[in-house]
RNA sequence: GGUCCCAUCGUCUAGCCCGGUUAGGACACCGGCCUCUCACGUCGGCGACAGGGGUUCAAAUCCCCUUGGGACCGCCA
């Protein structure tokens, strides 16, 4: 009992991290955490036409923004080849395995006539009992598989999941390059490497009764099972590029925060009752593989975006302030090699952080904050910057050149002054103002606008729609 | 074609293992309140046990079938 937990997360670079692949590391990550095992990192490139170096700095840096440290590696399958030769003349030394030379050209036609005539596509094993080579061959090593009887996996998830042994067949471990395939990477890797849970994604569960055969084969005792059920498009299809952004770093680059990401990630299939938010620690303390749930999940943006919403308003201004940095220089708001008035932006982050849903959409929100209204709305030009207002404008212009501090409170006072001396209510003036200032009709509280943009641009701005107004007449 | 997995509101899900709930929560949507606009907040509404058989006094819950969805069957992982 008691053994060390140790479980890792194994993907294969040959693309970026998307969200189905960060959910199994997060499973991963939370397991590993829960119980204080070890998190491990391997990169499963034994493919080596397909594998970049580009992709693993990519599914690195994604695990990282998202929180998740590993304890060990990344250990890389390309660097443990001489492992994999050893193992596999191990299983041929023991007849357990055999030289295959039947030419891939060969296999596809067998392969394709099988499809055709509605017979299943497996191999024969004709090269089982071959001892001879042949020329001009450069053989595979294919492991001797049962073919009698059941293969039972047990699944912390999917539960008992039996497979009879006539559907399965003798698989290819060794590539006539030499490199190993992934079913015999895998049992070997995970075993070498001790891992207690391997916890991936349901479409390995197929895959499963092939492995443990081999683990049979080398008399190593299979580690435990979970089998998490796959993330899916809006169309119930398995999710992929055709669902849009799928890419970890592509939500960084739209505006979410890590932990929006995280937390939404991990309540596709995982839940604790009704609790909806959680904090880090939070699923570490809760986490468990037995509230994991069976079935696969549709995975909904809007979600996503109000777990975004929620963690941006709550979360702290100085760093949401700094976060904010990359999006005003992208929406050209304040020049790239300037490092703009941290305090000041604070405020501006003050006002929006209850109204933003994304970083990016905060940023076209802060856009008044940095530059005056060349434009004004339309509609709200037509409503609200009236000639009426003309002496509104005016006499707050006077009241806010003439306070003392300027502060909410102020301002506030300013506002009150200026409708008891025309009689209007405050929504009377503050919409107007909220044009004149932002150019919009929609915006943070006026008072909250004003303070920030400070006295001299405030009136600045009142007095260049005073002159818009004349000028309309 | 074969094997395997899955099935509660549009979506994520609680409840299922250990039958008895007005089937709960969240997102989205709709309406009220709050209010300087928007947003937040708050109150309310809409909305589900895929279908059919069993077992049982009683089934979302246990069993079977059907249907629907998904995965795998590669010298990809």
């Amino acid at each position: 009992m008691n053994r060390t937990i140790r479980v890792r997360f194994a993907p294969s670079p040959t693309g970026y991290l998307h969200l189905g692949g960060a959910r199994t590391a997060i499973f991963n990550w939370l397991f590993a955490r829960h119980h204080r095992g070890s998190f491990i990192l391997r990169i499963e490139d034994t493919d080596k036409s397909r594998s970049t170096e580009e992709s693993i700095r990519e599914i690195t840096e994604s695990l990282r923004w998202l929180g998740l440290d590993w304890d060990e590696g990344p250990y890389r399958q390309t660097d443990r080849m001489e492992i994999y030769r050893r193992e596999a003349q191990r299983l041929l030394d023991e007849k357990k395995a055999y030289y295959c030379y039947c030419t891939p050209e060969e296999l596809e036609e067998r392969r394709k006539r099988a499809l055709e005539e509605g017979r299943m596509p497996k191999y024969d094993g004709r090269c089982r009992d071959r001892t001879e080579p042949r020329k001009g061959v450069k053989p595979v090593i294919r492991l001797k598989v049962d073919q009698e009887g059941e293969t039972v996996v047990q699944d912390v998830i999917k539960g008992e999941v039996v497979y009879p042994n006539a559907q399965l067949d003798d698989f290819i471990l060794v590539r006539s390059d030499g490199t190993p395939t992934y079913n015999f990477a895998v049992v070997v890797d995970d075993t070498l490497m001790e891992i207690s849970h391997v916890i991936r994604g349901d479409d390995h569960l197929n895959n499963t009764p092939k492995q443990i055969q081999l683990y049979r084969a080398f008399g190593y005792k299979p580690p435990v099972f979970a089998h998490v059920p796959m993330i899916l498009g809006p169309d119930r299809a398995r999710l992929s590029k055709r669902h849009g952004a799928t890419s970890v770093l592509a939500y960084r680059e739209e505006g979410y925060l890590p932990e929006a990401l995280l937390n939404f990630l991990v309540r596709l299939g995982w839940s604790h009752g009704d609790q909806e938010i959680f904090s880090k620690e939070e699923l570490i303390q809760y986490f468990s593989l037995e509230h994991v749930g069976k079935s696969p999940a549709v995975y909904n943006p809007e979600k996503l975006l109000w777990l975004n919403a929620h963690y941006i308003s709550t979360g702290d201004t100085r760093r949401l302030s700094h976060l904010l940095v990359p999006f005003l220089i992208e929406g050209g708001l304040i020049p790239k090699g300037k490092i703009p008035d941290m305090d000041w932006l604070c405020r501006v982050v003050e006002t929006l952080k209850e109204r933003a849903k994304t970083l990016k959409e905060m940023a076209q929100m802060a856009a008044f904050y940095f530059k005056a209204p060349t434009e004004y709305d339309p509609k709200g030009t037509e409503r609200f910057l009236t000639p009426e207002v003309l002496p509104y404008f005016q006499s707050l212009v006077c009241k806010l050149e003439a306070m003392g501090h300027f502060e909410e409170e102020e301002v506030k006072a300013a506002f009150e002054a200026v409708m008891r001396k025309h009689s209007i209510k405050l929504k009377h003036l503050a919409q107007p103002c909220r044009v004149a200032l932002t150019g919009k009709t929609v915006s943070p509280g006026i008072f909250e606008v004003i303070t920030v943009l400070g006295r001299r641009e405030t009136i600045e701005r009142l007095k260049r729609a005073i002159n818009f107004i004349r000028a309309r007449l």
